[in-house]
DNA sequence: GCATTAACCACAG
DNA sequence: CTGTGGTTAATGC
């Protein structure tokens, strides 16, 4: 495929594409990370984080005239831009390649449900020691981490508004469940966060 | 009723 | 963009 790929980079904050443009490509994060996100009726939703290396526009790009999302990059990004018609082809002449596609596609579906599920049921500090351990072990694999959001987007992300998300966040620090300075943020107590992800 | 939770508003830094 | 305080509506015991 990396003949009909071509490379772009893209600094934090920048779109790579928006929701309501044409989708002609699939989009291969190589690294990085970027946020998914569609505008609501009423605001801006965070749908997911994703982080690199994922194929970033499959749902909106392979049966799509139009985006359905946007993907913006919260930290700098490169990724390729493979043609949809390569892609399709590729499909249907590598059985091992669609093989672990399904998969991957597969296993999004399911984390999908599963932040579905959180967002609806959790209460706020849930949500946040959710995204806290989401960041630590899934993003940076460090118990130190500079939020790659800002509080307003967070809230986006986990449903809840950005004076939730100020105020569990100073909660957990005057608790000593974590050490915050701004958007730095160490985590001190792991258990103690997933008792209270489970818990509230 | 009373407590809890979180959204909404406002204002300061 | 954040942090915080006051207020308020909804919900549970």
């Amino acid at each position: 495929m990396n003949k009909n790929c071509v490379q772009v980079t893209y600094k934090k904050g920048e779109t790579i594409f928006k929701q309501g443009s044409f989708s002609t490509n699939i989009t291969y994060l190589r690294t990085g990370l970027v946020k998914v996100h569609i505008m609501g009726p009423e605001k801006e939703q965070i749908i997911k984080i994703a982080k690199a290396p994922a194929y970033l526009g499959i749902p909106t790009t392979i049966d799509e005239e139009i985006n359905r999302y946007s993907a913006t990059a919260i930290m700098d990004t490169s990724v390729c831009y493979i043609d949809i018609d390569t892609f399709k082809n590729f499909i249907v002449t590598n059985g091992y390649f669609s093989h672990e596609l399904v998969i991957a596609l597969c296993k999004e579906e399911l984390e999908s449900y599963t932040r579905c599920v959180n967002r609806a049921q959790k209460n706020a500090a849930g949500k946040i020691a959710d995204a806290l351990l989401f960041f630590k072990n899934d993003i940076f694999n460090s118990a130190k981490f500079t939020l790659p959001l800002s509080r307003e987007e967070l809230g986006n992300l986990i449903d809840a508004t950005r004076e939730s998300v100020s105020r569990t966040i100073a909660e957990l620090n005057n608790d000593g469940f974590i050490k915050v300075s701004g958007k730095h943020i160490e985590i001190l107590k792991e258990e103690s966060l997933k008792m209270i992800s489970q818990n509230g």
